[in-house]
DNA sequence: TATGTTTCGGACCAATCAGTCCATATTTAA
DNA sequence: TTAAATATGGACTGATTGGTCCGAAACATA
């Protein structure tokens, strides 16, 4: 993460005008530049894997996104949107008990190892980036208030805590995922915690 | 990481004998190895960093521990004996909630915002590297056997989904932490579920 | 068709990466 | 004193990094 940030994003970009016109989808070309950091972390994915994996040239990549980072920022946010958005869904139409649910959905995003991409990140950047660090919170916070609005309020003292305690119980799954602990015993810590938290 | 791995680690050290004996101390580079781990994580560690840390030449460096990859590995394990050590010890001596003493000891390992090693190399790297995802799962299993033998038994049927659960919840605070929430909420969140769980 | 504007392909760059090598220094053993 | 063995400092290497640059291509407008 070195080099300097010279580039100036062009992100609003008009509709038709003078010019060559672009052959890519700008939006296309993020998702894929997500999934890219998804499965390898900011670090370890190199500029010639995100070309590749979106079909840019550079030229068109730095035209477009401005650099590194600043696409990085912008698949982040990317994520969290569509992310928090899925976990609205998850939470509104649940049949059967709408926290499992979420917890679930949490703790496993894509049935895969890869994590949650904004996880991953907060492990890998936050304490060096503060940008990263705000989208984390930011995110975290919308994940707690989704619970807190699922929870049934008969201590409205500790919806908040019991909402973070939940996230935080999700979260930590994560890892052990990622370690390669069996799904169904996971699935169990989750059932377990949860019907023990209800009562 | 690239690059092939013909070094032998030559961990196996005369006491003395013929020629020029060393000049520092293996115990005491791989500690300092560790913590700019810690820090930055595997990638972007260069090695620069780690000799400068560790106060080695690279000729010192891959003489006595390899390659970047084999030290790594030791480190991991160095942290993993040191770090249950010590959560045995919170267990042991705790006055109080000894359950609660290790959430809180597993959720803020240095007072910092370094996390837990272990679980951060998880997050960068178990997907893709079996060894660590192995080590990985050794540490998390010997963190929720600790807390087994701590739980009351009332129902010897859910003690390991408990201990499980009790572990889950300290390691997903460490990303709430990483991403900047305050200490004294996360602490409450922790508290709040403790009383809970134990019901 | 001519002009202005934007994009594209890919060669190119300096910096950094992990790792190698060798001459020299320091020890033990003969 | 000498030989064998090990460690050290630091120059060096090829590969890879993120980022730049420029000529050619492709469009809208006139």
């Amino acid at each position: 993460m070195t080099g300097t940030q010279t580039h100036t994003s062009s992100s609003e970009r008009r509709a038709s005008g003078p010019g060559r016109p672009r052959n890519f989808d700008e939006a296309t070309a993020l998702e894929a530049a997500m999934k890219e950091f998804w499965q390898k972390g900011f670090e370890a994915t190199s500029l010639d894997d995100l070309t590749k994996a979106m079909g840019l040239s550079r030229s068109s990549f730095y035209g477009a996104f401005g650099c590194k980072q600043s696409l990085f920022i912008r698949a982040l946010e990317h994520y969290s949107r569509t992310g928090i958005r899925r976990l609205k869904e998850v939470a509104d139409t649940a049949d059967g008990d709408a926290i499992e649910a979420m917890m679930m959905a949490l703790s496993n995003p894509q049935g895969g190892q890869e994590g949650c991409l904004l996880v991953n990140c907060i492990t890998e950047l936050a304490p060096h980036d503060e940008k990263v660090a705000e989208i984390g919170r930011r995110h975290l916070e919308n994940i707690e208030e989704i619970f807190a609005h699922i929870i049934d309020p008969q201590n409205p003292n500790d919806v908040r805590d019991r909402a973070s305690a939940y996230s935080s119980l999700a979260i930590g799954t994560l890892a052990l995922r990622k370690a390669g602990i069996p799904s169904d015993r996971i699935a169990n810590t989750l059932k377990q915690a949860r019907s023990v938290l209800s009562t």
